[in-house]
DNA sequence: GATACAATGACGCGGCGTTAAGGTAG
DNA sequence: CCTACCTTAACGCCGCGTCATTGTAT
């Protein structure tokens, strides 16, 4: 028995709102892992698991990768600001190669109605 | 044996680009089909397969993915057209969406130096 | 005894890359 | 005999969704 509220993974995947099957991958890939197991082998997470998957998920929303997640989670604001200015690098590139990919499209389009 | 030149799998990477594990996927998901088949079990291609190869590539550099390939090649302008328009839509909308990461972003790189 | 929750296991998707183990051509 | 080529088979990646089966009741 602990002191404080413990949440299950229904709770948790409630309180987060990814499903409990994220939950299970998190905890395989070492992302996210439960403050302990009961006797019975269940997952009980206690506010810090919240607040950490909370982390987790606000990167996401960024589009990092889990991969690129695991590097910066609970790291210095520092080496997350080194994360961010690298992200956006990427993600401006792709930006921009979508805009092309558009105009592509467009000409595209304009040539197969001339025929 | 066949009157015109016919092409190995290698030969038919060289000409395209691709590798010969992209060829045999192609033909696995019933993409791109060798124009028949040595009694020794080889894949041999003619023109009209390096034509049909150069069309899904073409549609490839322009972000479609390979199911949605499936069903524009050998199609009619009509149905090309109709395809590119639909396929247009849902980049702007991902163009759309990584300009507003890419703000979200910039926010949360001013909020960590503030600190 | 029923209900709602918990666990593990494993296949599926997309588009191939990458060994691996073995036939065939010249 | 050597070498370059051909074949099929199957696992790996990413981020889980989706059963299926079985155990537990903080």
């Amino acid at each position: 028995m602990r002191k404080s509220m413990a949440y299950t993974v229904k709770k948790l995947s409630e309180l987060s709102g990814v499903t409990i099957r994220t939950l299970y991958f998190y905890e395989e890939i070492g992302l996210l892992k439960p403050a302990y197991y009961g006797s019975n082998g269940y997952r009980y997470y206690e506010e810090k698991e919240l607040l950490q998957l909370q982390q987790i998920l606000f990167f996401k929303e960024l589009g990092f990768t889990l991969k690129q997640i695991q590097k910066v989670v609970g790291k210095s604001d520092f080496d997350q600001l080194a994360a961010l200015h690298s992200h956006k690098k990427a993600l401006s590139k792709e930006w921009e190669k979508i805009g092309l990919l558009l105009k592509t499209i467009d000409k595209t389009i304009n040539h197969l109605k001339g025929k």
